[in-house]
Order: structure tokens, then sequence, then C-alpha cells
DNA sequence: CGTGTAAGGAATTCTGACACG
DNA sequence: CGTGTAAGGAATTCTGACACG
């Protein structure tokens, strides 16, 4: 039960340049949405930013609740409810995979 | 019949820096590569090197392949080998394609 | 041929702050 | 609250070259 498939997507490689290209944002923003906690980028050792595709969607997501006059908070709630979602999710999946492995059912 | 997919894995995020981290492999011979023509990054306006996850996985052959002793040259021509086949199957593959969408071929 | 390195400049990114509101 | 900007420093990237071989 290892993890580290993480696959392209997830992958923090890209520095803030560039995504300020991709998303659209000012750096700004972008560091601004990092302060709210709606945004976690990786950082290397001498402190640069490190984002992932995934983060881009993240950040388009924002980009559109903003507009909408969402403020942060409020979009950092949304995102955490999201997440539980998923987290079941996951272990529902993980655990019809482990009785699988076990009892080698068929549909 | 459009040409903007693109998915994550061949878009051109990633500086030099992080490329020379997740190949293993120094700036200079990434440089260096290029300069023999076996890897392709893009340029930002200002001339910053782009590359893309599939320039990851080209690195990676090349450097077995000099692990192996093979010189770029040879690298080279092999690499355009795999490329025309790749180019054949899309060919075929697109043909294909369009025969279903006129006639509504079945299997 | 393939790769390391020192060199100097240009572009990037970082943080903390002031500003407006 | 969300975002722009000027400020100064530190880290990144670029090119052309010399070196060894």
């Amino acid at each position: 039960m290892s993890t580290d498939k993480k696959s392209y997507k997830d992958k923090k490689v890209m520095s803030i340049g560039i995504i300020s290209k991709i998303t659209g944002l000012s750096e700004r923003k972008i560091r601004y949405y990092e302060e709210r906690k709606l945004i976690f980028p990786e950082r290397t050792e001498r402190g640069t930013r490190k984002y992932s595709f995934s983060d881009v969607e993240i950040l388009m997501e924002i980009a559109n609740q903003i507009e909408d006059g969402v403020q942060t908070y409020e979009i950092k709630k949304e995102m955490s409810k999201k997440q539980k979602t998923q987290t079941k999710d996951d272990i529902n999946k993980m655990i019809r995979g482990q009785l699988n492995a076990h009892f080698h059912l068929r549909k």
C-alpha cells in the first residue's frame, strides 16, 4: 500500500511565472491565495514556489469564485467540503480493492 | 480537425532547474543535447527554456543511450526512425477515423 | 565528443510594506 | 478584503569560451 504514484498532473514542477501565464492571474494574486490557504505550492531549497497542473485547475476555480464575489474564506470552506467527499470516495475505493484482492470477487 | 488537445504531458512549462533535478542530468548536459538536436524546449519571450514531461522521458532515454556509449548522432538517427513510425501510425489512425466518420462503419 | 567550470549580464522570484478602500 | 506597486536582495538562467581528451 505505497503512495508514490503521483501522475504528472500532481507533480509540483512549475514556478510562479508560467503559472501566472497559464492562469492569467497576477503573481500577487497567486501568492495571496496561498496566504489565504487556498493553494499549497511546494518550495525548493532556496524557497521558490513550485506548482502542479492540479494547482492550475484549483486556481481557475478560485478565480471564478472571486469573480462571483465570493470571499476567500468562503472559497476555503467550499474546498474543504469537496476534499472530504473525495477522501471518502478514496477510502471506499481502497476498501473495495482490498476486498477484491482477498476474496477474488467477480462482478 | 483542430490541434490543441496537448495534454499536460506535452505542455512546455518547466524550466531547466527542475528538469535537472527530475532527470538527474546537469544543466550543461541538457543544453548540450539540445545543441545536438535531440531535445526541443520552447522559449519564453526573454529566452528561458521550457520543457514538458515528454521531454523528461526523452532525456531519460538519451541518458541511457549515452551510458551505453551511443553517440548523440546515433541517438538522433534512432529517434527519427521512431518518429517516422509514429507519424505513420498517426496517419493510419486519422484515415480510419475519417472512414468511420463518413461511412459509419461498425467493427 | 561529451561535459565541467568560471564569467558577466539579464531575468525571475522572494519578502515586507505602503496604498486604496 | 483583495490587489497593485516600488524596493532590495538572492537565486536562476543564458551565452560564449576555455579545458580535457
